[in-house]
DNA sequence: ACAAAAGTGTTATTCCTACACCCATGC
DNA sequence: GCATGGGTGTAGGAATAACACTTTTGT
């Protein structure tokens, strides 16, 4: 699970108390039970520790199987990116908590390995879908959208050309109002939203297209 | 797995005799063994199938876990894509052949999902990738490997442009030799072969880029 | 008026497709 | 010579990063 917080891009984990790893900070999950998929076990792990309604994509990311990748009984995990919009602010257990994904301290087991494949994850589908959706808050300026979208790709990103970027594939359409400048003034910023609530792409192939594209399709 | 014979896509599986789903075709597979993780597993199973020097690539695809998509016993599978150079003809046995990936018949169980899986992602990271070089002869011709690619994607593309584009971004290199022109004359084709046996990505991100990097890195 | 923040115009670069043209071989 | 297939040159369209410039506010 991972959210924009503070302007970092973050992730949900919970303190072990007991053993194996006592103290480590495990990612949220836990046993497939046997009337359900994966996808319907993930949602109902996250509902014991956020408001599932606050969780905008679930995806799956890869099966971790290593045979003693976690100590005793053998373990498969099959692990899943999920995001959480910034303007959320769940409840949480005592033992859970946000942590840079950067600095997740202490992970317990593989569960880094899982935390890096989820943060390559994001940054590609960022790329080439809609995806900020996910983590940008129901409406926003620009200037936000573009703190989102340089926290979670781990570079500067600039705000002209995050701009540009989605209004050509349609992604973001504006609300009509404007946010009131800071106080040290400023022009009043438009407000925009994401056109679509769920995962489209928007940049299917970069090379190699059908003949007759000369770019990419036009928008219907 | 899947592999180009006589200029299409196909797939191999193989004719169960037994219940469940007799008569109907399945994808190569089996139980994960107490000592190995899915990518070892999936290379044990397909040695039963197949020559496992033979086969270039092999993926993580999904997992595919609904209650029931197998009668009986529960079971869980991870889908796996694997690649076989067209130039390889591996002995496989008497249950087992190679069918053309959109007319697989009867597939068992969900079979069809994950070959359908299989197809898009190949197809997909042909196109960001240097991938080819698991589905094509260690050398070839442009027009070769153009059938390839058009097979693989599913719809026509231009030799002239394949050519570029792989050159660009070094992914093919020059043998030397040349091929003989067939019967009714023509040029002799130069020979290539893929410069890495491994996978790489090559056009990593369409937009959003670092800044400083107005095209796609150099090649070092 | 001036500083600050937002948004638009414009340019340079690169990439990609399409198509015309040139090259080397067999008959 | 000429048909056939291979390869190169080149032009047109489009996308993106960078940066200059204009717009709108608060002090």
């Amino acid at each position: 699970m991972l959210q924009i917080r503070d302007g970092v891009l973050q992730v949900l984990a919970w303190q072990r108390a007991r053993p194996p790893d006592p103290g480590r900070w495990a990612l949220p999950g836990g046993l497939l039970g046997d009337d359900e998929d994966v996808a319907t076990s993930v949602r109902r792990q996250l509902a014991e520790k956020v408001d599932v309604r606050e969780v905008a994509h679930v995806e799956q990311l890869a099966v971790f199987s290593a045979p003693h990748r976690v100590p005793g009984v053998r373990r498969i995990a099959t692990a899943f990116l999920g995001l959480v919009p910034s303007d959320a602010d769940p409840a949480v257990p005592a033992d859970t908590a946000w942590h840079p994904v950067d600095a997740l301290p202490d992970p317990a087991f593989d569960h880094a390995e899982i935390v890096e494949a989820a943060r390559d994850r994001l940054r590609a589908k960022l790329s080439y879908t809609n995806l900020g959706f996910a983590l940008a808050p129901r409406e926003f300026t620009i200037s936000t959208l573009r703190e989102h979208y340089a926290a979670a790709l781990g570079h500067p990103v600039s705000a002209t050309n995050l701009q540009r970027v989605l209004a050509r594939r349609a992604v973001l359409e504006p609300t009509g109002a404007l946010a009131p400048p800071g106080p040290a003034g400023g022009r009043p910023a438009a407000l925009f939203r994401f056109a679509e609530p769920t995962l489209r792409v928007t940049d299917a192939f970069a090379v190699l297209r059908p003949p007759g594209e000369h770019a990419r399709p036009a928008v219907p």
